[in-house]
DNA sequence: GCGAATTTGTGCGTATGTATT
DNA sequence: TAATACATACGCACAAATTCG
């Protein structure tokens, strides 16, 4: 036998055939007697394939219509891992960005750590403040593993959004874990915010991982919050 | 037809079975093949059924072994609504607790709006303290829908813990939403934490919801973190 | 407005694989 | 080793939602 179940094989087969765009984000996949046909089996298989890629969010399905590949440009997914948002339940922080700085630099041993990185990796190294009804909210540090995202310069990075940016890539998130904690402004962040320095601040320290599990990104935030707070679901 | 799937009305049964004690935590249920007889389905029909129990941790499935109802008394089902944990990832502030006070009330505007309740319903309505390795880490005012939970009297509710007294009560808790927010300490807390008033505390603000969607317990707490944070995951 | 074609959702029954006891 | 129970896989039939002529 094979080392895993017919299901997941076929799951691998398709979340790759997706990551290297065979389908497209937002067109059908093939139905689900015509993949039973390609791969050599029956539909049961594949619907067992496409329940797992529903649940890691890769695809939707319609009765009637068909199964899609996920567009993770849309509002929902976009921001699915950004949980700031303000009273009236909209989010908060993802607005204009200033860039402050970014580069290409070797990762530093607690970037190593968090990223799961080797001695001689690279990462993108970006800073930059986040706004909201013209305010300044929120300041962030982010490190992006470049390998791990096919990335070779600066050029195909810029002012990105880690889930659009990893579906260019053809890498899909599965997952984030974030620490919370409170924290006094620094100096130098609380010129940036426009606030004192020592006002209470929300420290969001986030590492995002793909559906093979590495680690793709870590961001610490430092967010001044107003009548936003955080938004946290828990099953 | 009737008006939901086949296996979901057999989930119905099978959870209402197991909140009334038909089959007890960490007890097996009956094997798929049996329960498709009872039920006069298919043994696919069953799995489906099952396979949303496990979704909703109401049973744990071990191939050749069985399916078992869970036990939420254990440490790991228990704490899944409580993330804050210290550097080494263990649980904080669900240890020792002083109970400040605790009554039996009319639900006031704001609980009443949280809690989904009506005019006169009463809640139980509890502040307490607690601590973390001999210190008082946080303070929580909490207050449980009495009727959601069966309960009449103080006597059965004491001071207790959410999941293992719902688990009591015959009540699956599915899911919480949680609101995070920065906040100065009130006099009054920063006595009861032994800190200064205006230290920076993490604000939690919980609401727990049944397998039914109906909220359960609202509670607010107040943290006062050291080395310690709040862990979040997402998906 | 309606019916036919298409596609996913639900359900049945059976056979075989794999882990546990 | 044998019995038991869940996991995987196959194939078929029909229901329900969508689309389109």
């Amino acid at each position: 036998m094979s080392r895993s179940a017919l299901y997941l094989q076929i799951f691998d087969i398709l979340v790759e055939r997706i990551s290297k765009g065979v389908w497209r984000p937002g067109r059908a996949l093939p139905n689900e007697i015509e993949l039973a046909r390609e791969f050599s089996v029956s539909v049961g298989t594949i619907r067992k394939a496409l329940d797992k890629l529903e649940a890691d969010r890769v695809i939707s399905r319609l009765q009637g219509k068909g199964s899609f590949v996920l567009d993770h440009n849309s509002e929902k997914l976009t921001f699915r891992f950004s949980k700031i948002v303000d009273e009236n339940g909209s989010r908060v922080g993802e607005g204009p960005t200033t860039m402050l700085t970014q580069k290409i630099a070797l990762a530093k041993p607690d970037e190593r750590r968090c990223l799961a990185l080797r001695d001689h990796d690279e990462i993108v190294r970006t800073r930059r403040l986040r706004h909201h009804v013209g305010r300044p909210c929120r300041y962030e540090t982010s490190c992006l593993a470049m390998a791990r995202l096919g990335i070779t310069s600066l050029e195909e990075v810029g002012d990105y959004l880690i889930v659009p940016l990893a579906q260019k890539r053809g890498v899909h998130l599965a997952r984030a874990s974030e620490k919370l904690t409170v924290a006094a402004a620094p100096v130098d962040v609380a010129a940036l915010l426009h606030t004192e320095p020592g006002k209470m601040l929300l420290k969001l320290d986030r590492l995002i991982f793909g559906l093979d599990g590495d680690p793709v990104e870590w961001r610490v935030a430092l967010c001044d919050l107003r009548n936003e707070y955080y938004a946290a679901q828990m099953q």
